[in-house]
DNA sequence: TTGTAGGCGTTATCAT
DNA sequence: ATGATAACGCCTACAA
């Protein structure tokens, strides 16, 4: 039933040599030969032998991809990325190897067994530590990689959206709706681009002469849940902020459903705004108010920069940052007066 | 930089076969020599050549999962679905192997690429339709194969929600509330649950002396446009539906946003429910009344079947259908007296 | 207990 | 224009 080189060389009377050859279009082929091994091929189905043909090219035109389990996983944010990668990877030719993985597991292991063991020709990062023991590895190995998001050391290649600027402006336009105790629902620490984002929303702050409130800054584990535990720290406190920024939508959305709870109007007793724009947060009551990044575009772009490394190219810009977009929705309420 | 059975096998001094029991633990090794061979794997990081056993063991140890690409995507539904599948292929040491592909696109080849090119061992197949090229070409084959969802020939490994029972639940829980003017927005009818819904929905209708009415079964194409558009002409009915059933969440979404738009008050003026529970429908506004399959439990529930069919073995249960949960939200209103 | 000798299916090199 | 041969890295009879 499976149909080799080795068949058809039989069943054509001619060599594997000559039928791989055709096959490949090589041009020292007689077109008489090559047309009937062709039709040969078609008829009995032939498709070439992936395993082999990997052994024997050293390559294996997959790209590899590890998504980290979350429990609290309808994460839509890998679903985009992983859509943009796929997709991408197709329109090359290659394809995508998903590694899924509970969280804590040893997911260094993971990549050892893609990357060493020859699976994929390059991987795919996404949601960087602060000292992501991956990407050392991944140098170390001297192993084409693309990253979406940065770390501490920035010398390897990555795309990512401006997380300073997107806080920023998310702190600008609720100072400029006349808000003052703005929170901030903070990303764990040890992410790669909390830090970044945390400046922007202080920065922003100093901008306009805004003291710095500690109790204003929370720290959110990125999941809904995460969001609700720290808005009630939040409106907990005696003076209670009068705009809460979260480091992502999730959080944001556990912050409404929060101040909903206690009898709050998100928009009008309280402002809410978050970051992603997943698609939860137009559909939210009310809509929530957010900063946008084009994931999908992402995951083709990195995906683009990722080919140019495995055929051995050089990347004419190897770090990209991308410029958000900021979205205002009915959870920004209006200005204040 | 490559450490293979050979390197090893040179730097101990022993033979490639002596190092490959060894470290396949094999009884005929000595323990010594195993520890020493053992000991300089690990120091080298030995990993094997994934492209070399397979050629030899004829195995890929990966599952295959093909992802349609709508350009509508943020769809949720793969996105459980290949988190259940991918952790549980995980658990057995298996790879899942994504291939995304632009609708229209010769999906098939994209099966035949992943199939006779023994790049996956089996394949994990989802939104099946009526009559599925890719479920003939895979039996045809004799792939291994499970499937989510049915098709008209139902002699193969599938697992689904029980879509009668779920549409019939959803309708009853309409009539119950006092509608009559029950409205359906469908399904394509190519795929392979369409059909079973509607006729939930119908018997339900019938078992209550309700004739059925045509202007008010109108088709989707599961999007949320479709469902705009969908909901624009039931609403445009002179006597126009009390109810409103769509075939999935992403249409009754949709149809809320019509429903609103045109002045009703979802909920009160007019009921809507839908059909998947995706994370937006419990967000909607109002909460969407909708019903839940376990999409990540089935997830699992396929691996555990396909792993079972490509170790040879009998599948004890082949066919499962899933009993659904009814979510009652808002959207249904109070009951109507 | 260890080693030798194939072979998995493909491609590349070198003859013919 | 075509074919024989080797090699990719691994596994597994079969020998020793």
């Amino acid at each position: 039933m499976k149909v080799t080189l080795q068949t058809l060389a039989e069943k054509s009377g001619f060599s594997i040599t000559t039928v791989s050859r055709a096959l490949a279009g090589y041009s020292d082929v007689n077109e008489q030969t090559r047309a009937r091994i062709k039709a040969l091929a078609d008829e009995l189905g032939y498709v070439p032998n992936q395993a082999a043909r990997r052994l024997q090219s050293q390559q294996s035109n997959t790209i590899g991809l590890v998504i980290p389990l979350t429990d609290d996983f309808s994460d839509p944010f890998f679903m985009e990325l992983l859509t943009g990668v796929g997709r991408q990877a197709s329109t090359y030719g290659y394809d995508l190897l998903i590694s899924a993985h509970p969280p804590g597991d040893e997911e260094m292991e993971a990549y050892q067994r893609l990357v060493s063991g020859s699976r994929v020709d390059g991987m795919v990062l996404a949601r960087t530590h602060i000292n992501d023991p991956r990407i050392a590895y991944l140098k170390d190995a001297n192993h084409p990689f693309v990253v979406n998001g940065r770390a501490n050391v920035d010398d390897f290649p990555f795309i990512d959206v401006d997380g300073f600027r997107s806080f920023h402006m998310l702190t600008e336009h609720f100072i400029d709706y006349g808000h003052r105790d703005i929170a901030y629902i903070g990303c764990p620490p040890d992410l790669g681009y909390a830090a970044a984002r945390q400046h922007g929303y202080e920065a922003s702050l100093t901008d306009h002469g805004i003291p710095i409130n500690q109790d204003y800054i929370v720290e959110g584990d990125l999941t809904k849940p995460g969001g609700v535990a720290a808005a009630q720290r939040l409106l907990a406190l005696n003076q209670r902020p009068s705009a809460i920024i979260a480091g992502n939508d999730l959080m944001a959305l556990g912050a409404m459903q929060v101040c909903r709870q206690q009898g709050l109007t998100v928009g009008e007793d309280i402002a809410v705004a978050g970051f992603d724009d997943i698609p939860l947060s137009s559909h939210a009551d009310p809509p929530l108010t957010t900063v946008r990044q084009p994931i999908r575009e992402i995951g083709y772009q990195l995906v683009d920069m990722l080919i140019t490394l495995i055929r051995g190219d050089m990347l004419d810009e190897s770090q990209r940052l991308i410029e958000p977009t900021l979205i205002i929705r009915a959870s920004s309420g209006k200005p204040l007066n």
